[in-house]
DNA sequence: CGTCAGATTGATATTCATCAAGATCGGTGG
DNA sequence: CCACCGATCTTGATGAATATCAATCTGACG
């Protein structure tokens, strides 16, 4: 896939994108760059003048708690701007570390503002792709406050369910999703042996079926929705008028 | 203080704001209405056509989860804009509720897009504020995801006196916090038993005394911040250059 | 075949929720 | 003025969810 199909994806199922828009992002100039697992894409508290579009792979929001233990509070997905609020707030306050290899595209600040000062209705998308970030962090936020473990899990599984469908990286309950236990831990905010238990019940529950290569199966999307208390509203899958 | 004299000072610790911008801003039409504490400001899955702004009072998103239990996301101070993402997103993913009895002035939809078309300054300003509100959702994030009670506590008072200074109702480490231990466990996702005894160890090592009426005064800032892990750079209180 | 990361399992420790029972306090009506 | 009331704060006791530690198992890969 392009390096502007992910993105184009992700846009044109929140609003229609005119033929002259889309040309204006893919004539955007990109700088591509691969990232191994483990590596940090944008360290915090630095000053970028670009932003990254992830290409391929996942990527994760972190922040190091005190004692040495980091908690993940976003994971990114394909079709994703990993840091578009660097473009207005100048110092970021947390890191985006690959978690799995990643392709990632660049595209300067500069370049961007240029963009959406010729097209104003561009930059309205842009703002929405950060109200979107907001939503979705929202949701993380409920995620992690008073659900049990299952739940979140659960609860986890339907939001990339949903966002891998948008770019075409899943389809009819299956995806991949090559996440270790421990990641899925820190992402979660509990500990990895954990997370272990609640995939069990899962799968013994019939629910979900999740291999160890990360090939990831929703038997039974009701159920899991309702384990879930999954309410896709955040991910706003309806259209806006322009 | 005025409806708006509280966005000002807000925004403008982030940005310069021209005579022009501020008029511009003063100018809007705007319905103020009184709310009493315990009632939504904003309701869940609403299509609203306004924005609130938060003038007087303590607000919270709250979004409820499985078994009859609120989560609140985030709690908004004067000076927030308490929907903005409802400019951009059509359909309302939590509801905004009243925590302690609030001032909100409304401001069209409509009235504010045309300011920001003739005004792409201010539609940046904007846009920043959806960034931060970001960033605070991903401190808030982190807070309960995998800290234990008395570090979240901690996270919070240092949160509400930074964003309450900016705004003239903290000073010299002192601020008036209003809310019910039950609210603030809705807010850390603990139990308001929790909250108590969590108050009592903040109080007892003289790091924060917090009476009944809701007066705080931290006594020991660089303890407090130390318990708490807290990193301000997410409040961008790092002015940005045009 | 050896190695290594990750998954799995079991045993124990900790944190926090829950339940239940006072204590405190401002307000309210007699 | 006083008795009462409801809401909130406080305290103690018990239990459940989850962390932590440690050991073993598995599969990929050189």
């Amino acid at each position: 896939m392009s390096d502007i199909e992910v993105l184009l994806r992700m846009l044109s199922r929140r609003d229609e994108l005119t033929a002259e828009e889309m040309r204006l992002l893919a004539a955007l100039p990109k700088r591509r760059r691969l990232f191994a697992r483990g590596e940090t894409i944008i360290p915090s508290h630095a000053e970028p003048t670009e932003c990254g579009l992830l290409v391929e792979g996942f990527a994760g929001r972190e922040i190091m708690v005190g004692d040495g233990g980091r908690q993940l509070t976003a994971v990114k997905v394909p079709g994703d701007l990993l840091d578009l609020c660097t473009l207005l707030m100048r110092v970021t306050d947390h890191a985006v570390v690959a978690l799995t290899s990643c392709v990632v595209s660049f595209i300067s600040h500069r370049e961007l503002l240029l963009v959406i000062e010729g097209c104003p209705h561009l930059g309205r998308l842009l703002w929405l792709t950060t109200t979107l970030d907001g939503a979705i962090q929202r949701n993380m936020s409920v995620n992690v406050g008073r659900r049990d473990a299952l739940t979140r899990m659960a609860n986890l599984i339907c939001d990339l369910y949903h966002r891998l469908e948008i770019v075409g990286l899943a389809e009819r309950h299956a995806m991949r999703i090559p996440l270790s236990q421990a990641t899925l831990g820190d992402l979660l905010g509990i500990s990895a042996v954990h997370v272990n238990r609640t995939l069990q019940t899962l799968r013994r529950r019939k629910v979900v079926s999740w291999n160890t290569s990360g090939d990831v199966v929703i038997r039974d999307y009701n159920r899991l929705a309702a384990i879930a208390g999954f309410d896709p509203v955040y991910l706003n899958l309806v259209k806006l008028s322009r």
